[in-house]
DNA sequence: TACCGTCCCGTTACACTGTAACAGGCGGGG
DNA sequence: CCCCGCCTGTTACAGTGTAACGGGACGGTA
């Protein structure tokens, strides 16, 4: 029952890792992980694409059992306020988290155009160089968003044996 | 007739010199300055934070001549494909550019939750490691969004002496 | 002149995104 | 027991963005 790495079927994400991080954390912090905010976590993780919280909703909804966007909504708020899913400002959509950032560093997300796939990533580079402009603009930062769109190299490769 | 910058009121931007450099690029690629494109980038100029695409229709709108929104997204359109005003991701508002993006350096925006105001900036060491992250992915890249959201110095200044 | 294609813009309709406000359930502490 | 904080369901609504159609202006061409 408890496989090290990706144990249900063909999803982008660790799912049961995921959770499980999300369940200590809660725990460490004395919040609530209600069954809501759990599946919520479950369905972002088990797409290899960003989600809108409209499509979560979607997914989270039995005949007969409706799941309101608005709940949705709130489920994610406390998600990216928890930093367990980041929310991508260029496409309004919702990504897992499964990076710690526990020093800080911010998030930078390659977006591919072609496929959809969401690659999270940090850079100590980016990180100083953003310090420097905002130490020289004398800006208090308070969240920072890094979002490239472009072509992963899988499509890259792709277009390229077929085009 | 000719002021050397900032002619008009009270505005945060040079908004004769953003008009002219407008009617100078179209003249050299052979697009169209129509009224409407030049009065959306008045408005833009206009402000000092940046306008969502309803505000822009509301002060292009006269009483008895209303300016719909779907008019100005394709005017907006054509004013961020050409480089004379840039998107805000996370406000989904529109900032004039005045930076030449020559060298195809991307900007990078700093956002003030107090007031509102945004400062487009750009640099280097950025510049570099952006390029070197998605050098290491294979990532091609089409466009970048870096935005920062917080407190800008005169924010800060006024925040500590009321507080 | 008439014909044609392109671009711009007005209009309508619609889908998607996000929040405010109110009500009910549930659990812990008096 | 009541009170209170938190979570969730429900409704309503505002804001964001695009698709589709039609008409007018304008330049080229026969
Ligand atoms: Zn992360
Ligand atoms: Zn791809
Ligand atoms: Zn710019
Ligand atoms: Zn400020």
């Amino acid at each position: 029952m408890d496989q090290p790495a990706h144990p249900d079927h063909a999803c982008g994400h660790d799912r049961a890792g995921l959770v499980a991080r999300a369940e200590r954390l809660c725990r460490e912090r004395g919040l609530l992980f209600t069954p809501l905010r759990q599946r919520t976590l479950e369905v972002i993780a088990g797409e290899t694409r960003p989600l809108g919280a409209y499509d979560i909703a979607e997914r989270l909804s039995l005949p007969g059992r409706r799941v309101a966007a608005v709940s949705v909504y709130r489920a994610l708020d406390f998600l990216t306020e928890n930093g367990l899913v980041h929310r991508l400002a260029s496409r309004n959509a919702f990504v897992p988290c499964d990076h710690s950032h526990s020093g800080g560093e911010s998030a930078v997300f390659l977006i591919c155009r072609a496929c959809g796939a969401v690659d999270e990533t940090t850079s100590a580079e980016i990180e100083r160089g953003l310090n420097r402009t905002l130490a020289r603009a004398g800006f208090r930062p308070a969240s920072r968003i890094v979002e490239i769109e472009g072509e992963c190299g899988a499509c890259q490769e792709r277009e390229g044996a077929e085009g």
